[in-house]
DNA sequence: GCTGAGCGA
C-alpha cells in the first residue's frame, strides 16, 4: 500500500522506476521491442552520497523545527532549513537537512523517505552540490555542499 | 492565504 501512495504523489526522480517494472517484453509484435543495452534494474535509487539531504513534499505549514525534529530521531542533524520564499514568506514545500555523518544521512533517508509529515508524504534524497562563491571567500568559509 | 514539482541566503 505504501508503494502505491508513493506513485500517486509526485515523486522526484525515482518515480520512473515504478512504471518500468516489466523486464522482458511481453509483446514481440511491436517494432520497439529492441533489447536495451544495459538491462540492469539496480543501482539507480542511490545518488551521490553526501550529508546534505533534500527533503521535498513538505507541507506548507511545516517549519524548520518540525523538519529537524523529524530527522533528528534518525541521526544527529547538524543543520536543517525549510526553504521559504523571500517575497511571500511562506515555505516553498521543501527543505534541506544535513547530518553529521553519511550513515546518519542514509538512515535518515531510509527512515523518512516516503513517510508522513504534517499530513503530507515527504521525500528524502541526497541534495545536489551547490556552486561555490568563487570570490569573497573571506566571509563564509564553510559551505553545506562539501563538508569534507 | 496559497497553487504541489523541485534544490537553498
Amino acid at each position: 500500500m505504501a508503494l502505491t501512495m508513493r506513485a500517486a504523489v509526485a515523486a522526484p526522480r525515482g518515480l520512473l522506476r515504478l512504471f518500468c517494472t516489466n523486464s522482458t517484453a511481453s509483446s514481440p509484435t511491436f517494432p520497439f521491442t529492441s533489447t536495451p543495452p544495459s538491462g540492469a534494474t539496480s543501482t539507480r535509487q542511490m545518488a551521490d552520497p553526501s550529508t546534505n539531504l533534500f527533503v521535498s513534499g513538505l507541507s506548507k505549514r511545516t517549519t524548520t523545527e518540525n523538519l529537524r525534529a523529524a530527522f533528528q530521531k534518525f541521526g544527529e542533524v547538524v543543520h536543517a532549513r525549510v526553504v521559504t520564499d523571500r517575497v511571500s514568506g511562506y515555505s516553498k514545500g521543501f527543505g534541506f537537512v544535513q547530518y553529521a555523518t553519511l550513515e546518519d544521512a542514509a538512515k535518515g533517508i531510509e527512515g523518512m523517505d516516503g513517510k508522513f509529515l504534517d499530513g503530507w508524504v515527504i521525500f528524502a534524497e541526497y541534495a545536489k552540490p551547490r556552486p561555490p562563491p568563487g570570490e569573497a571567500a573571506s566571509n563564509m568559509t564553510k559551505q553545506y555542499g562539501r563538508p569534507y
